[in-house]
DNA sequence: CGTGGGGTTGATTCTTATCAATTCGGGTGG
DNA sequence: CCACCCGAATTGATAAGAATCAACCCCACG
């Protein structure tokens, strides 16, 4: 069994009682693994569980009736796939394995029993679901009003702040007909774009190895702000030792 | 002082106890006025309390380097503002009066202790935020993958089934160069696709009153599927009676 | 009466999609 | 080790959709 992913991204907002590092283990006991392009769960399929993202890369996505496709949420290990259809009996888009990975579901009731056990992971999950909206919201605007270049760009920023803030270059394993669907674009435009990013010395791409050198000028071109995926955390209570919260 | 407004809305996701109710109404102590047009909160001002709307008509928008701007949330009344900004020191967008708008403002730190005196509570404003993670899916869906006629219809789709659901005709009270803003279309784009949906008797507007008397003929068109507007609550804890849920 | 914001309309341009052909590269089976 | 195959990427030509620019109308409001 692997280590849990999760942890550290929760850790991310807050330390973490003892207690409540146990509570978060709990929801990743039932590893179970998907080959890359395996459905977890489709569009309409009945919705009782989560599921903690342990390995690999994982999507979220909606078949239109055209056989065009919108690609809604890329996640990343020690996410939690489809908080978002708490409020669902039944699905409401695709989540679809990028690679091979692995996954754990655990029921929506396990959620309540968490607050119930710390309201401060209360707190926490609200976090989450608040960046996921922050995330959401910056593709808005994305694909509301940026034209084909800067889209890209903006694109391929959120991921290299989201993977390897700090490196020049980074693996991106999806293809570019998948970047196209994600960011509202044709395949072909997307390949066109990315050679004129290319020309324009702002990006270099090589199978699925992104490298960006000059990141603020690239960051410039695309209007791109990190802080939007920043947490203020100064709000979350600390947490009281290891004893519930009650 | 209004009565509650927020307590309507949470009524539709679960059956409050008394003591529950009270603790919204707390929300709403501090009405404050805006008239149309008035920013609320600007972008990058210090962001520490969420607004509950009381009365009227606000919006979320981002402003773009180049003039334009992307219109992010539309809020009705009951709603609260800002949820998304609980991890963000400074606010990331606009929040703005469309109409006339009375909010009561409240500080952050009052979810956490709402939290405390009732973990159901945080499961309703799980719901609510996922609520707005829902749409704001739809909306991107939208903005990636419909032109614009479906677009724009998708969204007169959405706003009716917010605002008067049963109605056949509804009060819209937003200009057409807003609904460009909202939908990435140019407010003359705007313009002759409204033609051209009531040149097909999908849609009529005049000023503000949008008449849409096939409903199920312009959801066909605009594929669009009400259901990710409802929230099935069944996983939602009963209330045990006027008691803390500790 | 003027003034200004919103809406409409036409002409034109720009961006991106679509279609089709070709190439590239990695994996398979002989 | 080579021939083949298939999916992905590239390239060119064309078409569609939407933006932009500019003129004009309508009308509510001072």
């Amino acid at each position: 069994m692997p280590d849990s992913c999760i942890i550290p991204h929760f850790k991310a907002y807050a330390e973490l009682a003892p207690f409540e590092a146990e509570l978060l283990k709990t929801l990743e006991l039932n590893p179970r693994a998907y080959s890359a392009g395996a459905v977890v769960r489709a569009r309409g399929e009945h919705a009782t569980c989560f599921f903690t993202l342990s390995s690999g890369w994982a999507y979220a996505c909606r078949d239109l009736a055209d056989g065009d496709r919108q690609v809604l949420d890329i996640f990343l290990p020690g996410q939690i796939m489809g908080l978002r259809e708490v409020g669902h009996g039944c699905s409401q888009s695709n989540f679809v394995a990028l690679t091979d990975i692995q996954v754990c579901p655990f029921p929506k009731a396990r959620i309540t029993e968490l607050f119930d056990e710390s309201t401060r992971l209360a707190d926490l999950f609200m976090l989450t679901m608040a960046r996921e909206q922050s995330i959401l919201i910056e593709r808005l605007v994305n694909l509301g009003r940026r034209p084909a270049d800067q889209r890209f760009a903006h694109f391929l920023l959120e991921m290299k702040a989201r993977i390897a803030p700090d490196a020049s270059t980074f693996e991106l394993p999806m293809s570019q007909g998948f970047i196209g669907d994600a960011l509202g674009l044709s395949s072909v435009h997307i390949s066109r774009t990315l050679k004129s990013l290319n020309e324009r010395d702002l990006v270099a791409m090589h199978g699925n190895q992104v490298r960006i050198n000059d990141c603020r000028a690239l960051s410039e071109f695309a209007n791109f702000d990190a802080t939007y995926l920043d947490t203020d955390t100064t709000w979350v209570r600390r947490h009281n030792g290891d004893k519930r919260s009650a």
